[in-house]
DNA sequence: TTTCTAACA
DNA sequence: TGTTAGGA
């Protein structure tokens, strides 16, 4: 239980993590106030990321890019730590079953892109049909 | 110099 | 999300 400890060990000032992960500092203060990730505190109220943390940031930016909103990578995460508390509690959640919902947060987030572009077409009507 | 919070032409 | 102000 020595590994453990290191990867939550808080090391990292904000700088680094921004270089280790590609994403900005808005980035990860935002992620942060959204609880997918809590980075510990300095005495002087600085964050410092632990190793776990880079790695939580990491797979945001993945869930990200593949069009998951931060509601559905929260529910990613939350049902991970669900499955995971306290050894595989015999039944809990299948890998099975959380890559369906993964799947289904995917296709949500397509839905929504296009949804988008149609809202989009119905403005632009809306702007035409004024001027 | 670096990071923090809060706020928005 | 970017960016900036103002403070630590």
């Amino acid at each position: 239980m020595n590994r453990e400890f290191r990867r939550a060990m808080p090391l990292l000032p904000i700088s680094m993590v921004m270089q280790l992960t590609e994403l900005t500092a808005r980035q990860i203060r935002y992620y942060e106030e959204h609880k997918l990730i809590e980075p510990a505190r300095s005495e002087s109220n600085r964050r410092m990321f632990s190793l776990n943390d880079v790695d939580a940031l990491l797979e945001i930016s993945e869930l990200l890019n593949q069009g998951i909103n931060l509601a559905g990578i929260k529910k990613v995460f939350d049902l991970r730590k669900l499955n995971n508390v306290k050894s595989s509690n015999k039944i809990s959640i299948s890998d099975e079953e959380l890559r369906s919902i993964l799947r289904e947060e995917i296709q949500q987030a397509q839905i929504m892109q296009k949804a988008s572009l149609r809202q989009g077409e119905v403005s632009r009507f809306f702007q035409a049909k004024g001027e």
